[in-house]
DNA sequence: CAGTACAGAATTTTT
DNA sequence: TTCTGTACTG
């Protein structure tokens, strides 16, 4: 269209979304592409398109203006922990009782605030009861520490970078002239704070392109407003309206299924998605006794597809509700030696090492961080407790201006002040400390990222200390910090801007899915939010258990549920070829076995979409895995689904009333004469005419035989 | 102050 | 199961 690709500003939630926009646009184009800059800061340089997530853009944008809102460039961006301790801090400082005010919960308090582009003044001025007073006492508190430290949290990123726009009409100007065009991708994911930037920014030229799904809205939770997506037309009634409702991605089969699922969320814009993809495969259920047998199924189809279709083992994606799931699917695969890559879990860059390290070149780079000093000064140990911080904090306030905490060390070091109580040896232990700083600070401009991750490893002291210990664990805390300078090293090739400081704000910004490896073969594990925007030839969403998925910390919420079935539907419609459904019996939580009911979404998915793996299958994997057999290794039941039958779906209709009527629930166990003992997975009324209620039909996993449609008169509720 | 032992709690999803 | 917070000891 003759656009000067410089004139548009992309937005995407991922690092690595950013990645793959940019990666297509150059397909795309071809050899017109415009040269790509840093993939990694998400940044481009002149001739490029920017593409990069809201927070990246928002702290690129801070570092160049920050100092009109009082943001020395150099800001430390804090991360979960980070803020933590601060308002641990904050709140003990306070004297108030941790047990009864979680710091925790001022967090997310403030946190949804500032999605609000509520400040603690504001905040402040429309509190309600008590808690909401403490609440905004403890934010005015929050704010300033924040700012004594010269840091940010991830909300202040967008919160304020709006009101350096707002304020600074020429800045603003300046942008909304470079940016003639803004897209937004996920929209529907965005929260206040982050519209309110993407229409500063569009609303002159209003050139504003968002893409947005509301069936997909998984992150409400978060502070994500769903208003931005309802309201939009209201909000830009010359708005053209482009519904993408063809899928290319998945069979019909699957997104029947899917479809069935999501229809019975009561707040939505109804759609329907259709694809020209052929019918596929049925999507396949499978019932198994616990989390390790539904592990070892995963695994034993995982196989046989491959060698079946002899795909890479990434086409093969395992999605669930919870982190905590993960582990049975480690522990199989590593036991079939099947290559997994597992994302999400502790971050590297959350490790504990790995902060400790950041934490010295966070205070190098900006001396008035302190909540990365006091971090630093208690790794390796050296006898700095809580009292000897609290007086040292107390000389800090003497010593005037930012970084008055680590001038005061440094002081009293030299021996500078009157440090009574202050024994010789902890003097020299922080001189030490202050020197390494120093030293490293004065070193900034020469030195290589990897350089000083290898000193402060070196002369902290605390590689000796890890050395000392020789644990286990030990060697793996070295082998990471070792790590460590490996990434830093990538890093200062890969980036043209090799910075500390740049360094510092890609390990702050990184998500999980930005470090997923497409080069690197292996089954991917991962929850069902890690996985938007992605898609994979075979995805098993797992643990479809009441309480698991949907969550029971969902269930009490205003439109939990509804969000829980958005998730299913994001989940489920990541795959390309086959989908299977898989729940247990029995679910081991935090060391104890519990009876685990299916899934309430099971009921909704179409009739005829559904085959069941039987349990018998699941012996015939085992076998197999047990080492012998080998070839005729597949699933039988599997291999030859029966196909999806033929002729209408079947109205749809409430299935309450059919529920009702057979006074039987999902999760309720069942005996039939021939079939054994089982459970009711899903419930519905077939056959019903002019107010006549037609049969009751139940969907049954037995226990031997897997799921059977069945009247409801055939069985008898086992107690 | 740091290390140990123990009790008790807590567990969703994350830029 | 795993982490965290607390009490006690050296």
């Amino acid at each position: 269209m003759g656009l000067d690709p410089r004139r548009i500003l992309a937005i995407t939630f991922t690092n690595k979304a950013a990645r793959e926009m940019r990666e297509r646009i150059e397909r795309l184009l071809g050899a017109a592409s415009p040269r790509a800059a840093s993939a990694r800061t998400g940044f481009t340089g002149p001739g490029s398109l920017w593409i990069s997530t809201f927070h990246s853009t928002c702290a690129r944008l801070l570092r160049l203006h920050g100092g009109r809102v009082g943001l020395d460039p150099r800001f430390a961006i804090y991360d979960e922990a980070d803020q933590l301790s601060l308002m641990k801090r904050l709140v003990s400082q306070q004297g108030w009782d941790e047990t009864r005010w979680p710091p925790s919960g001022f967090l997310a308090a403030i946190s949804r605030a500032k999605d609000e582009l509520i400040g603690p003044e504001e905040y402040q001025a429309r509190v309600g009861d008590f808690r909401q007073e403490r609440t905004g006492r403890i934010y005015a508190l929050y704010q300033q520490a924040l700012r004594d430290c010269n840091a940010v949290d991830f909300d202040d990123l967008i919160f304020r970078t709006v009101v350096l726009l707002r304020d600074n009409g020429d800045i603003l100007a300046d942008l909304r002239d470079r940016f003639r065009h803004v897209l937004v991708d996920e929209y529907q994911d965005t929260n206040h704070a982050q519209y309110v930037f993407a229409n500063l920014l569009a609303s002159e030229h209003r050139n504003l392109c968002v893409v947005g799904d509301d069936d997909q809205s998984i992150y409400r939770w978060r502070g994500a407003d769903i208003r931005n997506v309802l309201e939009f037309e209201e909000d830009y009634p010359d708005a053209r309206i482009i519904r993408l409702e063809q899928n290319y991605r998945s069979t019909k089969t699957i997104l029947k299924a899917a479809n069935g699922i999501i229809a019975h969320n009561q707040k939505r814009k109804p759609k329907e998605l259709w694809t020209r993809n052929p019918d596929g495969d049925p999507v396949v259920y499978y019932l198994a006794s616990d989390g390790q047998k539904e592990a070892e199924f995963v695994t034993g189809e995982v196989l046989g597809g491959r060698r079946r279709h002899d795909l890479p083992l990434r086409s093969f994606a395992v999605l669930y509700r919870t982190h905590a799931q993960s582990r049975a699917f480690e522990d199989s695969f590593l036991r079939h030696g099947v290559p997994y890559q597992i994302i999400g879990g502790v971050r590297f860059y959350e490790r504990k090492e790995i902060k400790d390290v950041l934490a010295y070149l966070r205070v190098v780079l900006n001396p008035a961080d302190e909540v990365s000093l006091e971090r630093a000064l208690g790794v390796p140990k050296r006898n700095v407790g809580p009292k000897t911080l609290a007086r040292l904090r107390e000389l800090g306030q003497a010593e005037s201006g930012p970084a008055g905490l680590l001038a005061a060390i440094r002081a009293a070091a030299r021996g500078e002040v009157n440090s009574s109580g202050f024994g010789p040896k902890l003097l020299s232990e922080l001189g030490r400390f202050v020197a390494l700083i120093d030293d490293l600070a004065a070193r900034l401009e020469t030195m290589s990222v990897t350089e000083m991750v290898r000193e402060v490893a070196e002369r902290s002291g605390m590689l000796d200390a890890l050395r000392r210990e020789g644990t286990p664990e030990t060697s793996s805390r070295m082998e990471n910090i070792r790590e460590l300078a490996t990434v830093a090293a990538d890093f200062a090739r890969r980036s043209e801007d090799a910075s500390l400081q740049a360094f510092l704000e890609t390990a702050a910004l990184l998500a999980d899915i930005d470090v997923m490896r497409d080069e690197d073969d292996g089954v991917i594990l991962m929850t069902a939010h890690n996985a938007k925007g992605l898609e994979f030839p075979y995805v098993f969403v797992v643990g479809l258990e009441q309480g698991l998925f949907p969550h029971s910390r969902s269930l009490d919420e205003p439109d939990g549920v509804e969000e829980e079935r958005r998730l299913c539907y994001v989940a489920m419609t990541r795959a390309m070829r086959r989908l299977y459904l898989t729940h247990a019996r029995e679910r081991t939580l935090y060391g104890y076995s519990m009876p685990a009911e299916p899934s309430m979404f099971f009921v909704e998915i179409p009739e005829n979409t559904l085959f069941v793996a039987s349990p018998t299958a699941s012996a015939v994997v085992a076998s197999r895995h047990a080492g012998k057999d080998r070839d005729h290794g597949e699933l039988a039941t599997v291999r030859d689904p029966a196909p999806a039958a033929a002729g209408p779906t079947r109205p749809r209709e409430s299935l309450g009333p059919a529920a009702r009527a057979s006074r039987l629930s999902p999760g309720d166990r069942v005996t039939h004469p021939e079939w054994g003992t089982g459970m009711v997975v899903g419930i519905q009324r077939v056959g019903g005419r002019g107010g006549q209620p037609g049969e009751v039909q139940l969907r049954v996993a037995f226990d031997e035989q897997g799921i059977k449609v069945i009247a409801a008169t055939e069985v008898r509720r086992k107690h």
